[in-house]
RNA sequence: GGAGGGGUGGCAGAGUGGUCGAAUGCGGCGGUCUUGAAAACCGCUAGGGGGCAACUCCUCAUGGGUUCGAAUCCCAUCCCCUCCGCCA
């Protein structure tokens, strides 16, 4: 949601910034929306006003004694209460109708984000490491999976069917190792409070984090009005719904692993094999509370938080900035930072970190107050995977199976978690 | 699932159908006093919308209803608490 002052008065670059993102924002139908709902309210407003005047008046004449002008008043007040309705009623179904068409405006890119339409116009910002260097032509994910017993994906498809996996022995417990040294090292390191939320929210959670009412078709529902998450990002935002913030407790940081669920409708097809793209994955998100001044600085060191990770694990990755088309409706801008998965030859996307500015606290209704006596402001909202698994144990596996052997091992940060310094190659 | 109780401002806690957006206390802020602090005393202290402004409207869980008028009465929904049952 963006401010509707800013759209009454700079329509042209709200235009500008949603063309950027190849999305038409519905501005026209706004402003004339807006501009009937204000003249409503105002209308049905001063007819109350008249009626509450006329009503304050009878419960004083009554208490005069004045039975007959108390009467007459009365009179006047029922006339009066007929016309309030009417008014009223145009004016709540304006408000209404606004209120949906709000909520399909996409955010505006930051001024420092990149024209374009398509991945390809990203920019890549930094490396990290290097590509590693293989004897023979490095393996893919799910052959080693299969060659380790790491993943039973036939197992996966007669339980969920298509697009699930079954993690097994070593391969379950390299996922839950993960896992804990992510948590455990952005709750340590950078400052994140730990938080596990539910999985499954009600919909005015996903409104408030821009996933409703545009992109319902991305999301599993259930018979209950309760949808499952598509990430920790839509629990852990909409933790301080309807609330305002102390701004001397900003920033307010907080980590959460969590399960999530995609119906990847728009995918199907790609990424079948393996890993890269199922229904269910598991993630660590990091969400992020702050001061709007603060908060392209906040971007950058969410972006450093969750490399962190990679750079512990000691996998070749890069920093991408996205260009305005292919970052999504909901951001102002973004990071994804994609880690190199040797067998598929290509860098993976395993966190994107985004700031919203005030998009999703507009919708959630998150604010934060600067002193006594201050309005209240709206906070700026980031966050960012710290990280998915699924492609990160992707990565792993590739970037350190020796091709001679066929043996994994095991970065130093992970050994306390697995309790072995390599998986050996069973055959 | 059954029975009962309850949802009021940052918190606690009053509230008779008619100057109640709401007593009082605590907390917070400002001031007097003090070398400074404490204490005491005085004042201020909910959120949102519209309007240049004066001002005005809405909000006492939410949505309906009764009434000229609802925090107060009625109905529905949601949430919380207690007891019983069930359960990891």
């Amino acid at each position: 949601m963006l401010d509707r002052q800013f759209i009454r008065q700079n329509p042209d670059a709200v235009r500008a910034g949603a063309a950027r993102k190849g999305v038409k924002a519905p501005v026209d139908e706004f402003l004339q929306t807006d501009a009937a709902w204000r003249t409503a309210t105002h209308e049905w407003e001063t007819v109350q006003a008249q009626a509450n005047t006329v009503n304050k008046s009878i419960g004083a004449l009554m208490g005069q004694g004045k039975k007959d002008e108390a009467e007459a008043a009365k009179r006047e007040a029922a006339e009066l209460k007929s016309k309030v309705g009417d008014l009223e009623g145009a004016a709540k179904e304006l408000e209404a109708k606004l209120r949906e068409i709000e909520l399909l405006f996409p955010n505006l890119p930051h001024d420092s984000v990149p024209d374009g339409t398509t991945p390809d116009e990203n920019v890549v910002i930094r490396e990290w490491g290097e590509k590693p260097t293989f004897a023979e032509a490095p393996k893919k994910h799910f052959d080693i999976a299969l060659e380790h017993g790491l993943i039973d994906f036939d197992r996966a498809t007669k339980v969920s069917g298509s697009g699930f996996a079954v993690y097994t022995g070593m391969g379950a417990k390299l996922h839950r190792a993960l896992i804990q040294f992510m948590l455990d090292f952005q709750t340590r390191e950078n400052g994140y409070d730990e938080v596990y939320p539910p999985a499954l929210v009600l919909s005015s959670s996903l409104v408030g984090t821009g996933n409703l009412p545009k992109f319902e078709e991305d999301l599993y529902s259930t018979k209950d009005d309760l949808y499952l998450i598509p990430t920790a990002e839509v629990p852990v935002t909409n933790l301080y719904r309807d609330e305002i913030l102390d701004a001397t407790d900003l920033p307010l940081k907080v980590g959460a692993f969590t399960p999530c669920f995609r119906r990847e409708a728009g995918a199907a097809g790609r990424d079948t094999r393996g890993i890269l793209r199922t229904h269910q994955f598991e993630k660590i998100e990091l969400v992020k509370y702050v001061l709007p001044e603060e908060s392209y600085n906040e971007l950058e060191l969410l972006v450093t938080d969750a490399e962190d990770i990679l750079q512990a694990l000691g996998l070749h990755y890069r920093v991408v900035l996205l260009c305005a088309g292919d970052m999504g409706e909901k951001g102002c801008k973004c990071y994804d930072l994609e880690v190199y998965a040797p067998g598929e030859d290509r860098y993976l996307e395993v966190s994107s970190c985004t700031n919203f500015e005030a998009y999703q606290a507009r919708r959630a209704n998150i604010r934060m107050r600067r002193g006594p006596g201050e309005k209240p402001e709206f906070v700026h909202i980031l966050n960012g995977s710290g990280l998915a698994v699924p492609r990160l144990l992707v990565a792993l596996i590739e970037t350190y199976r020796l091709s001679d052997s066929g043996d994994i091992v095991i970065p130093e940060p992970l050994k306390p978690y697995m309790g072995v310094d390599v998986l050996k190659n069973p055959d």
